[in-house]
DNA sequence: TTACCCTCTGTAGTTGATACAGGCTCAATA
DNA sequence: TATTGAGCCTGTATCAACTACAGAGGGTAA
């Protein structure tokens, strides 16, 4: 195994890139900008991760996905580490998220079926006229 | 009126930015990058604006509210302009962003769901444990 | 005339990454 | 043992899509 010439548990970089599906980049990212913690190093300066770092880069990438700004990220982890902010806090803003999310949808829903229609209508001939081109002036 | 002493329907940059809600930098980001037209100059090089940008500009922010890059937005400014070629390159260029857009609905319909469902569990109240964060944690 | 706001240009900063250059370190193989 | 080749380190550059600023000129009203 490869691993075994190191520590046992002691993850290197590229592990927890692999462990999280997190870009390898990303990770130093996160560090400089104070969402993951400067971790232990070894004698030869290498990152030296464990599973409290997995755990937490975890949720950073599921909290990203649901499309929460690194700021929001931030804040989510404050109350996580327990210094800052009540479940009151948490409640407003993934409140505000939600909202956010389905006046996109509502907005997304309206173009996609003003498309859908119209594309319906094109002739898909090898002509310059068509009806997609006189819809969209109108949308806008 | 503040406009008594410039020609009827000349729209200055800060005239276009209050009739669309575009920030005004971003009006010559546009323009240097193409997505808005050079418009005509005053003889003191102001830019002259009419109800063509307007309409234009309208366009860009609403398809970029909707989440298009601005890459795809000058795909669709290009079905706008008719320089897209035949009905058949329409039809292609439009089906795509159709998918484009059903994708996003999914996915912000997943990230919706998940929000609503987790935020359900939280009490709101001034406590610091969270069923949101747990959920979270959980996921991750 | 002074004050003040508007416009112009080029350029720098922002967010959230991602990529690259130029050195170390390390394990395996010829 | 020497040498590959991968993987790690750092700093810095690049990207999209803006946003802001500095410094110069223009326009109007008290």
């Amino acid at each position: 195994m490869k691993n075994n010439h190191r520590k046992v548990s002691v993850l290197r970089r590229s592990d927890l890139a692999r462990l999280t599906g997190c870009n390898l980049e990303t990770i130093r990212y996160y560090e400089n900008i104070g969402i993951m913690p400067d971790p232990p190093r070894t004698a030869k300066n290498y990152r030296a991760y464990d599973d409290t770092h997995v755990a937490r880069l975890r949720f950073v990438m599921r909290s990203r996905d649901l499309g929460f700004t690194l700021e929001e990220i931030r804040d989510l982890l404050g109350l996580v580490d327990g210094k800052a902010g009540t479940c009151a806090d948490v409640q407003v803003l993934a409140s505000r998220h939600i909202e956010s999310a389905r006046a996109k949808i509502v907005d997304l829903q309206r173009i996609e079926q003003v498309l859908t229609e119209t594309v319906s209508q094109c002739t898909g001939e090898d002509v310059p006229e068509c009806a997609m081109v006189d819809a969209l002036q109108e949308m806008a």
